[in-house]
RNA sequence: GCGAGUGUAGCUCAGCUGGUAGAGCACAACCUUGCCAAGGUUGGGGUCGCGCGUUCGAAUCGCGUCACUCGCUCCA
């Protein structure tokens, strides 16, 4: 697989009515992208496989459906607030980046003396004055664009000054303001994962349903990020789907509901999405790369065009989450173990994969160019494929069209059929095969004689002669 | 965010050193066609990403901007 072969992918997104970039008439908005009718089906088809597979083959497994905004409290105690407001500035010469803090903490003293005096700063020679002097940086990025420069800051990787760029803040998520007016308005965030929303209510799902430990709450839901960069297509937007499911275990069985769930999740896009294994991997990280939360840390990547990444984390996030809300609220959020007769916070297994990433590789692994035939095929399982059959008329007279009509209200009934009598029966296949549909239905001059019809398979071309009351048996027979 | 490259019809692209936009495919109509694309006729569709500038005149040159691709960087 190449680039080559995504750019394939792409421009048949946009063909198809799979993906459109966003706003494309007005000069497309970056890492936006909108799903066509194809698309959206496909989308909703694997969502329900996720949500189905979660919520009814595990019977302790519940789902639940959290609002985007949610107190911003809920971010400190996250920490998504105090992990992600550093200054920043780049070196354009050797290309790296620093906190600015770190970077000032390590120049010697006349360094951060000239600085003091080019920013008339009072300098007390300490880590406050190298606090004022990154929070003025950033404050007045525009005036003292070249101040690190000017005043000679050093890049500890190449020992040159470094030729910086202007003072930046990277805020992950987007921010604005809840109620119409500014002042009073109160700040909120969107939110830039779909577990909080779970962990805050936790207890309340707990009750309602009269769960005990070990039980999961599933949830699908739009998070934000402002990624810094956004690259391959729909593989890393700002604007995505997440589908979690957050499960609550016993402290000392964690590491076991880490081993189940890392083998139900790699089952998953085997057996239910049809992924070959030798496309997927597991990727531990390792301890030093661990989040601020998690004491283990598994991914699921996928073989991609542009290389492995990541589709899935399986993450033992311990009790940290619920600890911290429980310390920003004020409010107990043990649970009461009636076995052991015991209070606890319980640990979180944490298993979240992102909707539009999965989109993104069902196409690439069921993408195919059929050289020998010349065609396109998105060899797409019938469950994930957004039309199921094509009707056509062998031609466009005679009556066929209105038999077929008869045909796809009949059959429509049951699946998701699409009507074509455009242009020769070969080239209508074709077209069908490029989008994915697994069936194409023919209505001849023989139909009317005897109502059977062709049915021609997508992957194979091969042909079947079956009676129209047939057809749900036939497909439903054939169809996996 | 930094660096490099790209941006002409839905798609893939042509358009040499500046002189009023082309092809193939796709799409639509009619004909042909009796089961696997590319047969015929006709037609719709582009202020050449956007803006400013240079010029008598710019798709073609310059600057800016937006978007995409690649590398670096970042990634809860």
């Amino acid at each position: 697989m190449s680039t080559k072969h995504l750019d394939k992918i792409v421009a048949l997104c946009k063909r198809k009515g799979f993906v459109f970039p966003n706003s494309e008439i007005y000069g497309g908005l970056k890492a936006s992208y909108d799903y066509g009718p194809l698309g959206v089906e496909l989308k909703k088809s694997i969502s329900e496989i996720w949500w189905n597979s979660m919520t009814r083959l595990y019977s302790n497994i519940v789902g639940l459906d959290s609002s985007i905004m949610v107190h911003p409290d809920v971010w400190e105690a996250s920490g998504h607030i105090a992990n992600f407001n550093d200054p920043l500035t780049d070196n354009k010469d050797s290309k790296k980046r620093y906190r600015v803090d770190d970077l000032l903490a390590q120049q010697k003293t006349k360094v951060i003396d000239s600085l003091c005096e080019i920013l008339s700063i009072k300098n007390n020679n300490d880590n406050e004055t190298i606090d004022n002097i990154s929070q003025f940086l950033l404050k007045n990025s525009n005036e003292w664009k070249s101040a690190l420069s000017e005043a000679g800051v050093i890049d500890p990787f190449s020992g040159n000054v470094g030729n910086w760029t202007e003072v930046t803040q990277f805020n992950l998520m987007f921010q604005t303001n809840a109620g119409p007016s500014e002042k009073t308005g109160k700040s909120i965030f969107l939110r830039p994962e779909t577990a909080q929303g779970i962990y805050i209510n936790y207890l309340l799902v707990q009750n309602s349903m009269r769960l005990k430990v070990p039980f999961g709450i599933a949830q699908i839901g739009k998070a934000f990020r402002n990624e810094i960069i956004a690259r391959n297509f729909i593989f890393r937007t700002r604007e995505f789907e997440q589908m979690e499911m957050q499960y609550f275990v016993k402290p000392s069985e964690d590491n076991e509901a880490m081993k189940f769930w890392k083998k139900e999740r790699m089952d998953f896009f085997s057996t239910k999405l049809g992924i070959d294994d030798k496309n997927l991997r597991f990727h531990e990280h390792s301890e030093d790369n661990l989040a601020h939360y998690a004491k283990a840390a598994f991914d699921i990547e996928y073989n991609f065009p542009f290389g492995w990444g990541e589709i899935e984390g399986i993450h033992n996030r311990t009790d940290f989450d619920l600890k911290q809300h429980e310390k920003h609220s004020g409010k107990n959020l043990t649970y009461f173990d009636p076995i052991e007769n015991e209070k606890y916070h319980p640990y979180i297994i944490e298993t979240s994969t992102g909707l539009n990433r999965l989109f993104l590789m069902v196409l690439c692994e069921f993408y195919h160019e059929d050289t020998n035939n010349n065609r396109t095929v998105l060899k797409l399982p019938f469950d994930l494929a957004p039309n199921k059959l094509v009707i056509c008329p062998l031609l466009k007279k005679d009556g066929l069209p209105e038999k077929s009509n008869e045909v796809f209200n009949k059959l429509s009934k049951e699946y998701r059929c699409i009507y074509d009598e455009q242009g020769s029966i070969g080239k209508r296949y074709y077209r069908q095969d490029e989008a994915g549909t697994p069936f194409g239905i023919t209505v001849d001059h023989e139909t009317l004689e005897n109502n059977s019809v062709t049915i021609r398979e997508r992957d194979t071309m091969q042909q079947h002669r079956v009676e129209i009351n047939k057809i749900s048996e036939f497909i439903n027979d054939k169809k996996n």
